[in-house]
DNA sequence: AGTATTAATGACTAAAATTCATAACCTAGG
DNA sequence: CCTAGGTTATGAATTTTAGTCATTAATACT
């Protein structure tokens, strides 16, 4: 069985007769004919019978064509639907988050997001947060934010902003009257930082690390707001992005500080496939980040 | 888009390669990769990609080897059932009764048969009752019960059994004595009839017009048990098979009569296509009409 | 009765799918 | 590091399939 046949039983249910159907499909009556016959012959069941000038659908027939509209009519939504993505008016996106800082600011852009592209599935995820790069190629996910982008040509990487890293201290801390500060003085701290290994932490691979230095005690906090909570009641500092603090003004009881000639500037990167940087949902992605900060 | 391309993306996600896949669907893998690379061209988007030495789905691919899952899903069963349908194991039988008579005799074996074919779909309608001859030509009905055959090799007329038409009265009634009567008697009595042009009616055909009586008065009635009752109130009398009376008795207040020299014998037949004649439900109805009666 | 319309059929042709042979590439294992 | 074995892609040749044309047969309609 094959979908002309479906097709023929579905014209023919439309126009009523043979000729009319041969019309719509394009062919000539003879080959509706022929093709009919020979799934017939292959079923070895009548579908139809000539009754007078004109087609009387069997029982099989008219199992058969409902069949045939129900299959067609999926067919055909799905080539739509294939027209869509090819256009790249619809799809189904699904973002990775590499870092703890890159999804508090997603967060800001999610919403606009899903209100510009309503056609759009867009599903985030940090379940290939070590391992996005063979996630995009596998095309289980379709892009990824990033700070830490691996520059070999097999991903496209597409700039977003520029952020600083900075020292986030509580308003009564010692440190806290500093215009810029050294890192030894993180010594005598407690340093809170995502649950993430130390090589893959700003805070120790650039700032403690290059020093040589070991701080106090390390604390490591899922949540961002719990975070900020510990820092302003004096349980330690952390190293955040700059953006961050600024939308969290309801912690009114910590300040950032920036270390001595130690330009801790980063960049958030949207990470595709090549063939992807094009789609519109992509571009949108880079034009509003790019405008938003 | 064709089934084969279905086909192809089905076999490819449960084979996990293309070359396994060309196996299950046996023919060459370079027919596979002909096929999609044709469907790729005309949909103008990518459904796969080479990763290493295996295939990687793209978006587009994957979603189109959901849709493969369910159509082919969809046209396996639609084949199966076809092949249970050639078999006569399944299918729809929709009957029409011809006569208030044969419905009260279908009525009492419709249980034992819907027990017997759990998977045939049953309908029964009165819908046709005036043109059943045409409605069965075109598969509208698949079978009609019928006392009243029209043999001219069209269709095909199973005799199921013969039976008498007799006279109902009630038991008080002024006839009831007698062993046999003639027709001339129903002058003087109301007939109850169901509501038919008196041309089908073997009342008026086969009793009265030949006799040339036209009774006291015809009232029409629709439900037997209603009848039954009117006439055991003496409200009037009534023609009906034998073996309708001999299920009602819960009627114990109305006898039967015979007419003198007028041999009311009639024969139920179910009509069918020559065709669905040895379809095992079919057959099923013919014997135990005729072991039952 | 004659004409127009319907579907079926058989021979022929055009188109499409499949195979074969091979290239290009990747992975794993000595 | 290179080879053996496995993957998909590709181009040309061949086979298969589908479609057309011309015609028949049956049947409505006027």
């Amino acid at each position: 069985m094959e979908l002309i046949h479906f097709r023929i039983l579905l014209a023919l249910k439309q126009r009523g007769t043979l000729n009319a159907a041969s019309e719509s499909l394009h062919v000539t009556q003879s080959a509706l004919s022929h093709q009919m016959k020979n799934l017939e012959q292959r079923l070895g069941i009548i579908l139809w019978r000539k009754q007078g000038r004109t087609l009387v659908l069997t029982q099989a027939g008219k199992y058969l064509s409902d069949v045939a509209e129900s299959v067609i009519a999926t067919v055909n939504s799905a080539e739509q639907h294939l027209n869509l993505l090819a256009a790249g008016k619809t799809g189904k996106l699904t973002i990775g988050i590499d870092c703890h800082a890159c999804y508090e600011w997603f967060r800001t852009i999610l919403q606009p997001y899903l209100q510009a592209w309503p056609d759009l599935a867009i599903e985030v995820t940090s379940r290939y947060r070590f391992n996005s790069f063979e996630a995009i190629q596998q095309y289980k996910l379709d892009a990824v934010l990033t700070s830490d982008p691996v520059f070999n040509g097999v991903l496209h990487y597409q700039p977003l902003f520029d952020f600083e890293l900075v020292l986030i201290v509580a308003k009564e801390h010692r440190l806290a009257g500093f215009k810029v500060i050294e890192p030894a003085e993180l010594q005598q701290e407690t340093i809170l930082t995502y649950p993430v290994e130390r090589e893959r932490l700003d805070m120790f691979r650039k700032v403690l690390q290059p020093a040589g230095i070991e701080p106090l005690a390390h604390i490591t906090v899922e949540e961002t707001d719990i975070m900020l909570l510990l820092v302003a009641s004096q349980r330690g500092v952390c190293l955040l992005p700059e953006w961050l603090l600024a939308d969290k003004i309801k912690n009114p009881d910590v300040i950032s500080l920036r270390f001595k000639d130690l330009p801790l500037t980063k960049t958030m990167y949207l990470a595709t496939r090549h063939e992807d940087v094009q789609l519109e949902y992509i571009q949108w992605l880079i034009e509003h980040a790019q405008s938003r900060v």
